[in-house]
DNA sequence: TATAAACCTGCATAAATAAGCAAAATAAAC
DNA sequence: GTTTATTTTGCTTATTTATGCAGGTTTATA
């Protein structure tokens, strides 16, 4: 058998099963694990597929969705920054949703080893894509607005877990009200995200600084990091300073 | 032999069997082996063949992937819209994953008022465009191969409910084992699924028919329809039909 | 942390190729 | 019909390519 025959025979595994072992592609090929590795190795090098430890994936399975345009793409960079710094090796860490979540999950070493639990399936896909995370998400109803799993179901599952660390989004925060959010049942997530977490962080573009919403999550005394795009030392943040860590 | 005579009949072997070997033709044509590859060499030049090392192939041989990849894509629509016909108002539906379920999320009309479950957050999220449709996720861990949320957690949610009606792929389908994948994970999964759900649904192109994991999942007769590519009056799916109904 | 599988590197071998050359076949000219 | 010119072919040699195997290393997973 040519070698491009094999090749050929190659993707079209790939495209029927998205994925292919060299071990059975050895044995179905009737050449040596090293030939297909080399083959792989050459398609993958031209683009066609993904080469993984073991076999190969197929490229366009795995990244069907399109990058995200964030706005406000700098602040929020620089305040997942500081988020990752508070991930330490072995973490059980808790996620929500949002943009600045997602800025996060992609900043990620991808050589950090951890546990993510996360409600949002965005946020899910894109730590997926670091080998030694592992993932898992927290069911529950999708929510159309903000594409997070919300409901009783999720705060039922949120009570059955225990994290080292949350991290969360706020709409709106002052220092009088605490976090606030304009959707009840928003609120009565992240009140469960709090709950089964040791510590509690959130992250927060400064412009979103001294807004309140209809609801209270939570006063700022349960909460334990603030971050945001700014300084630590900018006076903007003066006044959260006496209740909560601010990074 | 005139070199015009030997030429056309390398074509016609191409055309035949798609290759030549350099090899094969010396012994045919009886001339040597080097008067074959100037052959070959000469109708490369020409476009009429492509050499590769050791022959020859067919031209159109020369796999279009991109062609490959779209003519995939219809057979995937062709199949999901002949499942979402399954699909009536109110129904509560449980999906899996793969990118036949993501076309035929993509289908779905935005007048369908229906409840999905689902262990894929990518499918999750495809839904989620529907205005009047009502998204579960299924938690669990989420697999970085197959994208779908997998492990013990997703299989005790499961057992918890019920629904109508469940899609699933196939990897590996034929007639005597039934539905099977390389996967362990996968099979829990794809059983327990099978489990909740009043009526099952597999999808699976035609190129998969008759192919074989290593994992079973379930025999034909656990499954009420198969649905395919191709017209269920081809006689590909023959076999298939006294166990289940074809679409 | 131990273990097996998968990996990479270099090497040996065999097959396929390219280049040069001379003999044979074919075509052209006389 | 012979001679000459041109093309085609097969052979030799040197080079390249494809493949498998041995070894030491890395990676995955229990």
């Amino acid at each position: 058998m040519l070698k491009k025959e094999r090749h050929a025979y190659i993707i079209k595994q790939i495209n029927l099963h998205n994925k292919v072992l060299s071990s059975d592609l050895s044995l179905q090929l009737k050449v040596s694990e090293d030939t297909v590795r080399r083959d792989l190795h050459e398609l993958a090098e031209s683009g066609k597929v993904l080469k993984v430890h073991g076999g190969a994936l197929s490229k366009s399975f795995h990244f069907p969705y399109d990058h995200i345009e964030i706005y406000a793409q700098e602040s929020k960079r620089e305040i997942a920054k500081k988020a990752i710094s508070l991930i330490s090796e072995g973490m059980i860490v808790l996620t929500g949703g949002g943009t600045t979540m997602l800025e996060m999950a992609r900043l990620i070493p991808d050589t950090l080893e951890a546990t993510f639990f996360t409600i949002s399936p965005l946020v899910a896909l894109e730590l997926a894509e670091k080998k030694l995370l592992t993932v898992i998400i927290i069911g529950g109803e999708l929510s159309k607005s903000s594409q997070v799993n919300m409901g009783s179901k999720a705060v039922s599952e949120l009570s059955e877990i225990r994290v080292d660390l949350c991290f969360l989004g706020a709409n709106g925060i002052n220092v009088k009200e605490g976090i606030s959010d304009s959707d009840w049942e928003v609120v009565q997530v992240k009140k469960a995200m709090i709950r089964c977490s040791a510590k509690s962080v959130i992250m927060c573009i400064s412009e979103k600084l001294n807004s309140v919403q209809k609801m209270k999550v939570c006063g700022l005394n349960s909460i334990d990091y603030l971050i945001t795009d700014i300084k630590s030392t900018d006076p903007r943040v003066y006044a959260y300073q006496s209740h909560t860590k601010v990074l």
